[in-house]
DNA sequence: ACAATAAATGCACTTCCGTTGCACTAAGAA
DNA sequence: TTCTTAGTGCAACGGAAGTGCATTTATTGT
């Protein structure tokens, strides 16, 4: 049994052919992936299946899913110490208006902020949008 | 010429009757409005016209727009000192999970964050989801 | 190995929201 | 008034998310 196949059973998801494609497939990435790229990279695959997979691998805590603004959903791999079903340690995402790659940035967390009486903040989103690494060419 | 004609005229858009109904309504509300609301609230008004105000009004800085993570767009009245189309003191927004509104909270700015070596901050959008001072009944 | 059961997949279709093209109308300039 | 531009209304399109149901594949129990 494979390390990947092992990561799933682990979260309680059966290793499926399909499931275990797409795992390694957004391992091999380091950006966050839309289901219209898994869609492009699996040709022979059904979107529907595709979406489920998501889905699944979201709810069952393996990958998270990211709003960067664009409109379109895109996923990523949970680290290790990913906090993202708890609501806490909270990274934050960085898209690329030049290439509109997102990636996670794991290692910022989104800062504490003091809301006005009465508002209780229990999930947030901090997107930063601008010119990545790659594309800034340093 | 009421206030609201001398606003827009300030920002060189025609003080047309929907216009103003439209200001109008957004001055009324203190919430983020989505095209569906005005569309609700002016029933005989055609949506493209709704949704090309709300373009143009937020091309001349009148509104800005408002990504809660709804996936529904929504707009509010920019403040006096509201610098959202410079990318700078921008505030973030507030969306109540019981009651579905998004709030501006302009008085509290997005902090400064150190991104990683190679990446260049244009713009950023910092969402808290919650339970709004309405629903938490405080 | 077999049947019974449950899970995963594939296909078709729907919904929702944003967006565009084009004709028509109202408003401002000459 | 005539010319020209800006605003509005109607219809249709588009992308992406989501659902119902039939079919296939895998797992369980005998
Ligand atoms: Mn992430
Ligand atoms: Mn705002
Ligand atoms: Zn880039
Ligand atoms: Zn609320």
């Amino acid at each position: 049994m494979t390390e990947i196949e092992k990561t799933l059973e682990n979260k309680s998801v059966r290793p499926t052919a399909m499931r275990i494609l797409i795992y390694k497939y957004m391992a091999e990435k380091d950006i966050a992936v839309a289901l219209t790229d898994i869609e492009n990279a699996f040709a022979k695959a059904d979107r529907t299946t595709l979406y489920r997979t998501l889905k699944t691998f979201e709810e069952k805590g393996i990958v998270h899913q990211i709003d960067d603004g664009t409109g379109i959903s895109k996923y990523a791999l949970c680290e290790p110490g990913c906090n993202c079903e708890l609501d806490q340690d909270l990274h934050l995402h960085f898209h690329c208006g030049n290439c509109d790659e997102t990636v996670c940035l794991t290692e910022h967390k989104i800062p504490h902020i003091n809301l006005p009486e009465g508002y209780i903040a229990e999930d947030a989103n901090l997107v930063i949008k601008g010119i990545c690494e790659k594309c800034s060419g340093q």
